[in-house]
DNA sequence: TATGAATGAGCATTCATTCAT
DNA sequence: GATGAATGAATGCTCATTCAT
């Protein structure tokens, strides 16, 4: 039990409640590791109102897996809209993209760090929403590029979502580094290749001697 | 049981032969859910053993990324060593570490998604490991900027991990796509971005106005 | 919920209704398998009544054992009664008894083979009324044959209502048959030993050899 | 715990421990009711075991069903192949399975008495079991009544067997009463009908007039 | 060296039962 | 009168770990 303890809400207040425990248990601990007694003290409420209200503890996974996914996406897509012009909008979407990931530690873990320890259900709703992330970046890098192949989209959409996810580790060391600032940089370091990179040019790598 | 039974096998055969069933089953199940008993048995000996040579799982977990750790810093650094001149090393180098990564995805994955889920002893060891190939990564691509200041280095260390790690799915999409060709792909994306960044150039974003 | 659902019984309505639903779910998964839940559902209303109603599970499967057992007491007695003479008393009774343990599966099931795995106040309602209708057919049965001894009377009770219980299995598959036509048979095998063994006749076996 | 520990038997003794302790508990208290822990205290071991040994409860309760069916079965024709002649066999038969059934209350109860309560695998075997026992016995009957059809030979077994299970609650009243004065008061009952029921005779109840 | 036998501790899940409305 | 919301207390099952041989 946590703070004021407030008995009798309705359900959708209380499944909320729930996933929002969900979320920070299994992103500390894992699929495995988290414990369903904790996920339930955390959000004050017994063990058997998880299992009323999910079903499982993986009903209680991909509950929490979905709506992260969702808000993932729609964040960084409203975000997107606001630019005006293909690269601006290619800019927004990156920045609340990046901040999302940044933000959302949480949420960003459990979408991104848990695959190969589930199976089943989980894992085809992991995927679905993955590739759904996966597809909005896709989209917003392909529409920035008019001529440029889908798969060269696709190609930079993976590049810039694994980089995004590994800065998240080297932000937690400079905690002076705001989200933006950090965009600001990787997008300075991608930016001209991945113009030419979507035009599908060919850059040849220095040879020392033969290699 | 797997294959050939050989009993009374030195030690260090034995140990090795563990570690590669450990690999197999931590990668593909995840810590937790991994089973010492299915380790055991893929490595064709009874599960005392594992405790003889390694006292715990998590022992053995240790064991599996204090190897993978080590073999992949020095098989990159290897290849980094036969290059001639700073760009050809980080070349030759950066090529080393994508086809280790995705030529060894057990490795990886146990190495770079499996954070969350463990604590205590192994999660010091993984952070060790990690932290020795990032810097190993980060060295490469200081060494080929001569005045860049480390803390660039190690971002863009950072930001090429991540992308590595992410395209290896990319890749599992892609299966006509070789480590070398992938590689190129990122290196052109990122190679003349990266050479400014690690100069401490700074790119503006388009502002919504003009594109 | 089934069919029209309708509120605000008055108390002996409902009453029955749920001791009704109590009867299908308890002879249908036995008394620790079924669920309060469904049994709820099944009588159109909500958990809290049935424990309003009858206090407790055990409560109710107190109430469906008391209701079936003084049904089949009441039924076949009747039916007794409308016998002239001993014996066609006797035929007329079994029949009935017969009959109803054929076409009350769920009563008799929840009566006759649901003993070993309640306890408590549960186990006296059932013996009582498991001895109650044992006392009917004992009853019936001494009346046919004057001067026997009660006991004997109540070794063939026992005898006939094991019989006519087991013969509720062999009827399942041989839909065919009518209770009627099965007590036929059943009289037919029993009816002329049964009247010797009240008389206290006894039989020698036959001695293969010795034996 | 029980008595003195021996620790470390044989696979096969611990099976037949653990089925011993098994069939005292389910035949107390029913599938539902009984818990494996109780089970294993009584078999002197710890929990894990039983399910190392059977997998589930579902699984020892399996193994109880089948050997106490095989048991019954075997036991009692043994005893049937010892008479010579048609009508001995039977009586040495019978006489067998009614000691049998008296005498061992645990397995006759898991047996007999459990069936609404299981479902799925377990259902299986429990019908299989009881047929093979009832195809005993009615193996028995028919081989005993040269010409007489099957059908007769079944419903005659049933009746047996249904009254055999029933006065072990009588005999339970009479502590006094052997099985075999038991079998043999039942037989005086049954033997001449019997007979006359394989033959398919028919009797005609006595109609309301005339007693 | 090597292992079959054994277990303590923990976890997901269920269910009879009770409030607060 | 009637119920949606909530829970304490079990219970089946698993797994890392350890003896005894």
């Amino acid at each position: 039990m946590s703070e004021k303890v407030r008995r009798r809400l309705p359900r959708q207040v209380r499944e909320q409640q729930i996933i929002d425990a969900g979320m920070q248990v299994f992103s500390k601990r894992g699929y495995h590791a988290a414990v369903v007694d904790e996920i339930a003290d955390l959000a004050g409420i017994s063990k058997p109102m998880v299992y009323l209200y999910f079903g499982s503890k993986e009903g209680l996974f991909i509950a929490c897996i979905r709506r992260e996914g969702e808000r993932l996406t729609e964040e960084f897509q409203g975000a997107a809209r606001e630019g005006h012009g293909a690269e601006a909008q290619l800019w927004a979407g990156l920045t609340a993209f990046f901040t999302f990931v940044a933000g959302h530690r949480d949420g960003w873990v459990v979408l991104y760090r848990q695959a190969p320890e589930v199976g089943g259900e989980v894992a085809a709703e992991v995927t679905r929403q993955r590739s759904s992330v996966m597809a909005a970046v896709t989209g917003l890098v392909a529409s920035s590029s008019p001529g440029g192949a889908s798969e060269e989209a696709e190609f930079v959409a993976h590049a810039l979502v694994g980089a995004a996810d590994s800065l998240t580790d080297w932000m937690e060391r400079h905690p002076g580094e705001s989200p933006e600032r950090v965009t600001l940089r990787l997008m300075n370091m991608v930016w001209i290749g991945m113009r030419s990179a979507l035009r599908g040019e060919v850059w040849t790598p220095p040879s020392g001697e033969g290699a």
